[in-house]
DNA sequence: GCCTTATTGAAAACAATTGTCAATAATGGC
DNA sequence: GCCATTATTGACAATTGTTTTCAATAAGGC
């Protein structure tokens, strides 16, 4: 059990009347404090470190309910789509490390006056868009 | 059986040593002449109604043969990433409708400065990047 | 401390995808 | 055009990732 953001977590899910039990503050502390994308399988294998008994169907309940309250996102990458990470306060894209899946967010972008002109020369009304890096961390290159 | 883009694809794959069979002629002239993206699951029902003795197996194999040979790719949605659509020739992002998948390809994106901050800004080697856009289409918005 | 009820872990169910295998059919050589 | 080789097919089984079911447990308001 660590910092400030897996007390955060924890507050707001019992003020949305969730129950803080043990599997759940743990699978929490992980994820919140992690800088890297993890997928249900590797956040249930850091669980079993602390917790072995926990099941990886609690991963799975848990993290559900961290994405319901958008306090997690899913991450999308080439390989494969079952990772997730702490969702970013506002509009954010992320930059992804394509070795060990540490990621960054970052802002910064203005695909306004591009999205204008698709929406007009194709007729849709675009509603959302996703751009996201991918690369080497600091640590990879080498 | 259709147009060019479809008799493209069957020379390609006979071009690599693919034998062209009825069922995966049918199969690639439902993914190249359509304007949508598919689920193997789509096009399976889809290519049934042509050859009813298609194994859904046999749809997921010419997939593959054919993402292999970069005529198609797949479409990474917030709903799912089980979908393909042809590929586009050089660099180009995708407009996808939310209701019936309807999808168009666009460029004219300039994200080169942008990678460039931020790629200094964080260490990170940037390799790749994804921008898509969701929307609904002309008919759809109706 | 008690009582209600959300949560747990185990096992089963489910969905998407991949592997196995004998039968079939496309292709190149004749 | 016919044959032999060998890729491909469809049915079935196996795998993988995820969800459901259910009885036992434990959190949290009183």
């Amino acid at each position: 059990m660590t910092t400030s953001s897996t007390d955060d977590w924890l507050s707001q899910l019992h003020a949305n009347g969730y129950r803080l039990t043990a599997p759940r503050r743990i699978v929490i502390d992980i994820v919140a404090q992690s800088q890297r994308v993890l997928s249900p399988a590797e956040v249930h294998r850091l669980a079993r470190k602390r917790y072995p008994a926990i099941g990886l169907v609690t991963v799975y309940r848990t993290l559900e309910k961290l994405e319901e309250l958008s306090l997690i996102q899913r991450v999308h990458q080439p390989g494969g789509c079952h990772a997730f990470i702490a969702a970013a306060e506002g509009h954010q894209h992320l930059l992804i490390c394509q070795q060990c899946g540490l990621a960054e967010y970052f802002s910064g972008d203005n695909l306004d006056p591009l999205m204008a002109n698709i929406g007009r020369d194709t007729g849709y009304i675009i509603k959302e868009h996703w751009l996201q890096f991918f690369g080497l961390c600091e640590d990879c290159r080498k």
